[in-house]
DNA sequence: TGGACATACATCGTCTATTGATGTATTGTC
DNA sequence: GACAATACATCAATAGACGATGTATGTCCA
């Protein structure tokens, strides 16, 4: 499938937050989790196959997410992903600690005078 | 020296624009960048000298910055660090890519349940 | 019939960057 | 005399993303 855009390493530490938050509305298997990664970032961020699987493995390993196999009268069978409790709340921790992060990106950049407003 | 609150592996990726963002506003030697970063982000991110010291050197070795040796009257000698035209470029293209992850991480948490609007 | 592509899982080696520890040396402070 | 700040630097360990690879089914088209 396609390719989204390069971001180079800034997914690093993110991934984990984007998973949960797709997962907050609904349960999704993991195939369908990248696909709305995608879908809801109009194709800026994508998480490759490398990733997914392993970062959904750690995040079950925590408690923070749950599956179980749905299996389909056609087409092979899929691992369906809900968060937890503890998902829930590890999800509104990641969020605020990824905004703080993001608001001392900008007054770093905006103190700049190369930086356009932004 | 104190530590800055932790923010995980979030710095991944944003050094070399911290950087190069910082020594826009003028020339500064390493150590101080490293300070200059942690006061203009209110103590939120802070560069270890085992991220700030490689993160000059491939800076340098990319052309995007230029040092020279200050020899103090009083006290050890700095490395002084400035832009060099490639390093304004390559600023306004980190943060431009800074702010479209950015933006997309936010349309992916905001169409969370448990998301707080930003 | 064969090719390409999407779905759907998973693993593995590689690469890169951050972290924390360690080291040297000077200066100022309590 | 001890500690902390200034100021440089290196290095081993760790972590996480990437890309390739593998398996298998289903669909669409020529």
């Amino acid at each position: 499938m396609r390719r989204a855009s390069e971001h180079g390493e800034l997914l690093k530490g993110n991934t984990p937050t984007l998973i949960l938050s797709v997962l907050a509305a609904g349960m999704l298997h993991g195939y369908a989790i990248a696909r709305e990664i995608e879908r809801r970032s109009a194709d800026v961020l994508s998480l490759g196959e490398g990733s997914l699987y392993p970062a959904l493995r750690s995040l079950e390993a925590e408690g923070l997410v749950s599956s179980s196999w749905e299996i389909q009268p056609s087409g092979p069978a899929r691992k369906v992903y809900s968060l937890t409790e503890g998902g829930h709340a590890a999800l509104a921790r990641r969020t605020r600690s990824w905004r703080e992060f993001a608001r001392a990106m900008e007054t770093v950049l905006g103190g700049s005078p190369d930086a356009q407003p932004a």
